[in-house]
Parts: C-alpha cells; sequence; structure tokens
DNA sequence: TATTGTTATACTCTATAACTATA
DNA sequence: TATAGTTATAGAGTATAACAATA
C-alpha cells in the first residue's frame, strides 16, 4: 500500500498526497508575476502603479487610506507610487475642499488608457498560461479564484485578533 | 451595452470584466499564509524550514544548492534554515565521503513526524477555506493549480533569456 | 483631541560578491 | 582551476513610529 517512506504509489494516489495549497500558489503567483513584469516596464508603471491604476478604474476614492486597504498595502507605501502615477499624470489626486485633510483620487483618460493597454498584454500572456488547461478547468479555475481571492482573513477559523 | 466609464453592467458580465490572474492569486497566497504562520510558529518550524521538510520527505538530496533550486530558493539563503533544522534534530547533513564538498541531506524520523504533524493541521484550516467551492471546483481548482504550478519561467512565450 | 497624509527610522528579506575547503 | 558551501555586504521592500496639517 505505502512504500518505506510512507509516500503512495501513483496508481494509489489520492487528494491527500497532494502538496499543500500554498505550495501549488506560490509557484503559480511567481509565473504570473514573470509575465507580467515585462509588460509593466515596457509602459511604465509598477507593479503597485497597476494595483492602483486599477482600482481606481473601478471608481474614484476619498482617502489615500481606503485606498491602501483596498489593494491590500500599507498606507505609508503608496505614497511613492502616487506620486508616480501623478506626476505621470495617470491620477488626479487633490485636497478634498469640503475636507482638506483627504485627498480625492481618481484615474485620468490617459490612466485609463495605459491600465487598459496594460491590461490587454498581459491577458495575452494569461491566456497563454491557462491554454494548459481544458476549457472546462479554465473557467472552473477562475471562478473559484474569484470566490477565493473575496475571502477575509476573517473568515479563517481561529483568525479573531487578539483583542 | 457599456455604462460611461466602459465597465459592463452585472448581467452582461464576461469574461473579460474579470481581474487579472495575478491580482486574485495574491490575495488567495496571503490567505493561505496568514493560515499557515500560526501553525507553523506553533511547532516551532519557519516557512523555509517547513519547505525543506516537505522537500526532503520525497528523498534524500545530494547538495544543498540542488534543494534550494528545487524549493525555488538560493542557495546562501537557506543556510540559516538548514542549520535550524539540524540543530533541532530534523534533519540529517553529513559530508558525502566520496566528495566532502557536497552535504547528503535527508528527513528524520522527527523531520517527518513534525512535517506530516504540521501538514495534518495545514490541510485542516485548507479545508475550511476550500469549503467556500462546490465539490467539483474543488477538485478541478486543485487539478488546475497542480498543472500551473508545474510550469516553468521557460513555458512563458518570450520568456527565453536573452544570451 | 482626532484624523489624514507625510517623513524618518529601523527591520526583514533577498541578492551579490568575496572567501574557505575540497577536488 | 573549478565546485560546494559559507560569510559579509549592500540593496530593496516593508513596517513602525514620529511629525505636520487640518478638522
Amino acid at each position: 500500500m505505502t512504500d518505506r517512506t510512507g509516500r503512495r504509489r501513483d496508481s494509489e494516489r489520492r487528494d491527500d498526497d497532494r502538496r499543500d495549497l500554498a505550495a501549488m500558489v506560490h509557484p503559480v503567483l511567481r509565473l504570473l508575476v514573470a509575465a507580467e513584469l515585462p509588460v509593466l516596464a515596457a509602459h511604465d508603471v509598477s507593479m503597485w502603479g497597476y494595483s492602483v491604476l486599477t482600482a481606481l478604474d473601478e471608481g474614484p476614492v476619498r482617502t489615500q487610506a481606503t485606498l491602501a486597504e483596498a489593494i491590500g498595502a500599507d498606507k505609508t507605501r503608496i505614497i511613492g507610487t502616487l506620486d508616480e502615477l501623478q506626476d505621470a499624470g495617470l491620477i488626479s489626486r487633490t485636497p478634498d475642499p469640503n475636507d482638506r485633510r483627504a485627498r480625492l483620487l481618481s484615474i485620468t483618460d490617459e490612466g485609463r488608457r495605459v491600465r487598459r493597454a496594460v491590461r490587454s498584454d498581459i491577458r495575452a500572456k494569461e491566456k497563454h498560461l491557462l491554454a494548459r488547461l481544458t476549457p472546462a478547468e479554465r473557467t472552473t479555475f477562475v471562478r473559484a479564484l474569484e470566490k477565493l481571492s473575496a475571502l477575509s482573513p476573517d473568515d479563517l477559523p481561529d483568525a479573531q485578533g487578539l483583542p
């Protein structure tokens, strides 16, 4: 049934023998990032910059902290990114007249153009990777990813932060 | 058909409107890592340590560089990890008598025990996450991950390193 | 006093290169 | 001289805390 080290033979492989999810997801992410970096570089946008453009293309945001949280970043570390995007004319960033502490953030037409150009190039590369899957696998894989990526850490068991 | 900003309404959503894969995979990995860290801490193993144990549980390895490459790490950065694992008695690490430059690496019985205990705990947490998917989605998702995680950077289009 | 954004500091991770020991 | 491993250094990325402006 099992060999000396406790591993099952291929013919008897069960779901149990698979690697941990993280051990599979990590290389996949590495692959995707490797595919994206040259595209981003060609369009002169950083990874965080692209993430910001994507978020703002969904609609404007009233504070930088909100935006930072939306893309899973620290509020202090997107500042440089916002500076770059603003200098490049890809986003607009002005103090809220009603509360001058906050910065109204929105994507510009040029920003939208760049974002979509980048996305189109990335899509093309993703297509090559997803071609390794059957059409049915592709659809299900993407839907599963959408579901799982929408979860928050609070959805983990025992994830209630210690008060 | 599309609203002012070019977004389609939900009822007409097409595959095209999905986020980029990396934008979905990244949060999923974050979630998985958040789930794993407390487990690893409870067993006094680092993430890299666990990765090494997993690799060595597949069988012994003759050089550290080989092991490093197998787990996608730099050969210099697993040294500390190997020190810890060895001190904890979880791996054996001895010079190859035939070529004393190389280090024969293998997992110990205790290492195997720890690795499996960790894996079992991680599996339990993964189960909670995968419960968000239907059984059919689960199976397909895992299989798709297995396929994609097996790809190398060379499988990307235009990935031929410049000579 | 509380909140938003910014800057400064330190800390972690990683990569590069220099070194040792074997061959 | 070439290879495996180690150590040292520096660099990038990130988080923490202090600060300035506004409310």
